[in-house]
DNA sequence: CTGAAAGCGCTAACAG
DNA sequence: CTGTTAGCGCTTTCAG
């Protein structure tokens, strides 16, 4: 049933050594066998065993990503068109993904050693670098090749990629201090991933390159979700100093955000300016639309995977770090300060009044459309 | 530096056959040997090659996973979640997910052939089943084991998995008819895949239950994204007997009926009713929040891959299908008929006086709240 | 209960 | 240019 190299040797009277030669593209084979081996290879279907070749090479011709379904709302927006180009970029050399799934933290660490020491990848693309990532440790204990997506400390060892996360906040802090916001918020993500560190950084960056007046800046971690940063706005927003302007690691937390903002009564992007980070597809559907900068996943995977490939294949090949861009999407969440922090204070303690004549109006304006 | 199984049978002093054989958990050896070995494997860190398990037993320990990035709009919600299930379900059994991605229709049966003769996998989960599909048809030359998602013809012959999307149809159109609609339209999706027969019957059930009044449906195919969505219903609804409730075969279609909706200066869930199918995030951003069908796409995942592993390793395994159901989400994009076709008509062709009249109570509002 | 040995399908020296 | 041969690391008879 399963058609083997000795099927094809003995089908074309040659032995099995010279079919392998054959069809590996070996220089010392007459053109004649190469080509009547090829075209009994392709009337028979025959096509080498992976397996069996892996055997031989001790590779497996996969790499690895390992996923924490855990943090499901974290990791889950980006993560399909990371893996189309992943696969995409490695599928020219033959290989494929291998993609496990995590239960904690723990068992990540555990799976990658394992995927590795079972030889079912011959290296692997690190999603999501954490301070002092674990994953790394074990991986260069075991001398695996791997590409991070992300930084993280040492990064002369590694090969990587990144956008510019840095330049990226720094531009959305210009942006609001350009707007005339004083008073701004940064909602960080997770806290042990390294993303963090650099977002933040490029907030601090940005207000410290402005000279012109003094900044308010207020930090929080650890706002991953849409209650969160709902959770966390509607607080900011409720206290004597609110931040008129919210640069959020994740656009998920932005979201948030906007939704508190329209639950105070408030109008995004109006009284309250909000940037996201990642460009996911929600942006866009919220009202108004999340300005947020929007990152190539397709191209960071398509990258990563070309990096694991010379890592693999080129022996003794040198690491290499790519830094690019995200493009700002400029949609609706923000915009020209509106009023001070004092004043949106002022404002929102006021909030209920406003907004039942607010609703009166509305209610006016229904009647008028009915005719 | 790899250790192998020769280096732990050394290393003890017995064969390896005996070590494979403790380590398989083989009735045939002593207690204390089997400790012994269990032992040193840990520390020595062994564990055995899947390559090499691999060339003997055939089975390479992984399940494919084939998808085409041509078509993200379509194809990019539901996978990260339906991969999640599969890989968590099939980890129990030491298996991997292998997935790779074709660029065309064509390569696609391609990469199933050739990573099946490979041995790269011992089996197929096949999402978004089509009529006839290209991919059943070579996997089952081949005896490929493999699993549907979705349905197709001739089902009995095959493991698959699948949503009640009839029953899901028959019910929004039900809920349609009951909230009064009497002028309907069904937007289908890609016209060569099962599904989109299977929704459309569920509407034309929906329809020929109610007895008590005449139903008008028009129906449209190959309506996959947002800006398709957008398109057919400024078309519809523009013409002079529009229909007053959407039935979409996709959630992004829906979205795009509520952003027609709204450039045509309706309210959705109020002028218009729609409902989508799928439960996208993005469902829950726009402005109403988009009434639909929530699939479970973990759990999809997850029993896909149980019933792969169940074909692969119980030798004449009887194939079995199951059919369960989503759960309606009920957010604010349909209700209560307020206008029938014709005034829906009408009020459409005024919409310009009604849109600047709108215009001018927003500006009183916004002038209000500044006070 | 354990060791020896064959062989899975393939590749890569090494002869010829 | 081609055939022969020796493994790669593991599993699995088959003897003992």
């Amino acid at each position: 049933m399963k058609v083997t190299i000795q099927d094809l040797a003995d089908h074309l009277g040659i032995s099995k050594g010279t079919v392998s030669r054959a069809l590996r593209g070996y220089a010392d084979v007459s053109a004649s066998t190469v080509a009547r081996v090829q075209q009994a290879a392709k009337k028979l279907g025959y096509q080498p065993s992976a397996v069996a070749q892996g055997i031989k090479t001790g590779l497996a011709r996969s790499v690895g990503l390992i996923l924490l379904p855990k943090s499901r709302a974290a990791s889950r927006p980006f993560l399909m068109q990371f893996i189309n180009g992943i696969s995409t970029s490695i599928a020219k050399q033959g290989y494929t993904l291998t993609v496990a799934t995590a239960q904690s933290d723990a068992e990540m660490v555990e799976l990658h050693r394992d995927l590795f020491v079972q030889r079912k990848v011959d290296g692997f693309i690190l999603p999501r670098t954490m301070h002092d990532d674990p994953r790394i440790q074990i991986l260069d204990q075991l001398k695996a090749p791997l590409v991070l997506y992300g930084q993280t400390e040492n990064l002369t060892q590694y090969s990587w990629f990144d956008i510019n996360q840095v330049e990226c906040f720094r531009r959305a802090t210009a942006r609001l201090l350009a707007f005339g916001h004083r008073h701004l918020a940064f909602l960080g993500g997770d806290a042990p991933l390294f993303y963090n560190s650099l977002r933040r950084k490029g907030v601090e960056l940005g207000i410290q390159e402005f000279e012109r007046e003094e900044v308010q800046l207020q930090i929080f971690e650890n706002i991953t979700t849409v209650p969160d940063g709902l959770e966390c706005a509607i607080r900011l927003l409720k206290s004597p100093q609110p931040p008129t302007g919210f640069l959020c690691a994740l656009d998920l937390s932005a979201l948030g955000v906007i939704r508190a903002t329209k639950q105070l009564g408030l109008i995004p992007g109006e009284h309250v300016s909000v940037i996201g980070y990642e460009g996911i597809p929600e942006g866009d559907f919220s009202e108004p639309g999340l300005t947020t900068f929007e990152v190539d996943q397709y191209e960071a995977g398509f990258q990563c995977g070309v990096k694991l490939m010379q890592l693999i294949h080129e022996k003794g090949a040198k690491v290499s770090g790519t830094l690019t861009m995200a493009v700002l999407l400029e949609r609706g969440s923000d915009g020209p300060v509106r009023f001070n922090s004092t004043e949106l204070a002022t404002f929102i303690r006021n909030r209920k009044r406003l907004l039942s004549s607010q609703e009166k109006l509305h209610r006016m304006t229904e009647k008028s459309l009915r005719n």
